[in-house]
DNA sequence: CCTTGGCATCTGGTATACCAGAGAAGGTGC
DNA sequence: GCACCTTCTCTGGTATACCAGATGCCAAGG
C-alpha cells in the first residue's frame, strides 16, 4: 500500500451557488448598513464579474437572500439591500424572544447535567467587572450562551430559525455592545437563567429569557437614534 | 389639469418564477406525502416542459423551496420532496407554539375591542356540537382563528413565520381533522384564549395558547401511526 | 423656460447550450 | 455464472444570448 496521505472527503456537493450565497450573506451581515453613504443597490453583473463567475449562480444566491429578507429584488429595477429600521429590528427581537423562551422551556426538560455545566462554564468566564473590561470577548461568550440554550432545547428547527434571526440582528448587536451599561444586568440575567434551568423550572426559565430579551427590545426602542448615524435619510445636506 | 381618470396600478412585477414558485409550493403542500407510492423525486426538465417554460424559472423556484425546507436538491442526483416524519412534525409544532404564544402575549397589549370582537365572531360560529358536525368548516374557522391571533399581535415577522410553519403542517392538519375527538376541547380552548386576551392577561393567554398547541403535539406523538399509511417504508410487500 | 416625445442604456427575466458527476445498463473476460 | 470495466444516459450546475420594462437624457416644440 502506497503511503496513504490523509485525505478528508472533499466538501460534498460543493457548488458555486452555495459558496456565493455564503459569501454574499456574510458580506451583507457584516456590512454597516446604518452608516451614511452605504450603497444600497447591488448589481448582478458587477458582482458576477467581481467573483469571476456568470450571473446564474449569483442570481440563485440573490433569490435565497431575498427569501431570507436580506435583499429585495425588483424586476427591471434592481436588487436592493434591505436596510432594517427600528420597527423591523424590534420585530426581530420579539421573534427571537419567542423562540428562545420556548427553547429555555424545552431545555428544562432536555438538559443533561453536562449541558448545564457547559452553560455555567460559558457564563462563569465573566464576572460583572471582567465583562465590562473585555466587551468583545464578552460579546462572543454571550453569543455562545444563547446558542447553547437553543441547542440544548433539542429542537433543531427552533435552533435554525433562532440562528437566522440572530444573524439578522448582528449589525445592531455589534453597535449595542459598545455600550457597557447593560452588561451588569446581562451577567446577572444569565446566571438566573441557568439557575432556573437547573431547577427544571420551565415557567421561570422561559420567563427570564423572555424578559432578558425584551430588555434589549426596550433599550433599542429608547436608544435607537444613538446607534444610527443618520436621523432621516431624506435630510439634504 | 386634464380630467384625470382613476387608474389602479397594474399588477406590478408579475414574473414566471414568482408564479411557478407559488404553483409548486401549493402542489407540494397539497400533495399527500404520507401515502404510499407518492413519487418523491422531481425533475426540473419535466416540470419545465409541463409548465411550458424553460428550466431557469423552475430552478429559481426550486431553490426557494429548498430554503423553505420543502425539498432537497442534490447536485447531479436529483430534487427530492422532503417527507416530514414524526420528529420533524413535532419540531414544527413546537416552533408554532413558540410563535403563537408570543403572538397571544403581544395581542393582550395590542388588541382593539373590534379585534377581540372579531375573534369572538370566528369562535362563536361553532358550538361544540356544530363543530363536530361540520369538520371541514370548523377547520377553516380554526385556521382563521389562529391567523387572526397572529395578526393582532401586530408583529408581521411573527405572522409571516407563523404562516409558513402553519403551511408546512397543512398535510398533517388535514389528516388530524378527520378525528373529531379533539374538537370539544379545541372549542373550549379558543373561548378561554379569547377570554384571557380580553382580560389583557398576557401570561395566561400565552400559557393557554401554548398548552392548546402542545395538545396537538402530544396527540400526534401518540397517534402518528394512524395518520400515515405505511409504518416503515422499507417493508417490502 | 417648461413640457413632451423619442432614444440610448441599464436591469432583471427567460431561454438555451453545454459541462461533468453519478448511476445504471450492458458487454467482456475469467 | 460472476465480477469487473466500459459506456451511455440522466441530472443538476454554469455560462451565455437575448428580451422587455424602467429610467434618464436630450432635443424639438410650444
Amino acid at each position: 500500500m502506497a503511503a496513504s496521505i490523509m485525505l478528508r472527503p472533499v466538501e460534498a456537493s460543493f457548488s458555486l451557488k452555495e459558496h456565493i450565497y455564503g459569501v454574499l450573506r456574510d458580506a451583507l451581515l457584516e456590512l454597516d448598513v446604518y452608516s451614511r453613504g452605504t450603497v444600497l443597490k447591488l448589481d448582478e453583473r458587477r458582482m458576477a464579474e467581481q467573483l469571476g463567475v456568470s450571473r446564474t449562480p449569483v442570481r440563485e444566491a440573490l433569490t435565497r437572500l431575498q427569501q431570507e429578507g436580506l435583499v429585495t429584488i425588483q424586476a427591471r429595477k434592481g436588487v436592493f439591500i434591505n436596510k432594517k429600521e427600528l420597527p423591523e429590528t424590534l420585530e426581530l427581537i420579539k421573534v427571537w424572544a419567542a423562540l428562545e423562551s420556548m427553547a429555555a422551556r424545552l431545555a428544562c426538560e432536555e438538559a443533561t447535567d453536562e449541558e448545564i455545566e457547559k452553560l455555567r462554564r460559558i457564563a462563569a468566564q465573566f464576572s460583572q467587572g471582567r465583562a465590562k473590561a473585555n466587551l468583545n470577548e464578552y460579546s462572543e461568550a454571550n453569543i455562545q450562551f444563547h446558542g447553547t440554550v437553543m441547542r440544548i432545547s433539542g429542537c433543531s428547527r427552533l435552533q435554525d430559525l433562532g440562528d437566522n434571526v440572530f444573524a439578522h440582528l448582528k449589525p445592531i448587536r455589534r453597535r449595542v455592545m459598545r455600550d457597557a451599561t447593560r452588561t451588569d444586568r446581562s451577567v446577572v440575567d444569565h446566571m438566573n437563567i441557568i439557575e432556573a434551568i437547573e431547577c427544571r423550572d420551565a415557567d421561570l426559565a422561559s420567563q427570564l429569557v423572555r424578559e432578558h430579551t425584551f430588555r434589549l427590545h426596550d433599550y433599542l426602542e429608547s436608544e435607537w437614534k444613538n446607534f444610527v448615524d443618520s436621523g432621516t435619510e431624506d435630510s439634504s445636506a
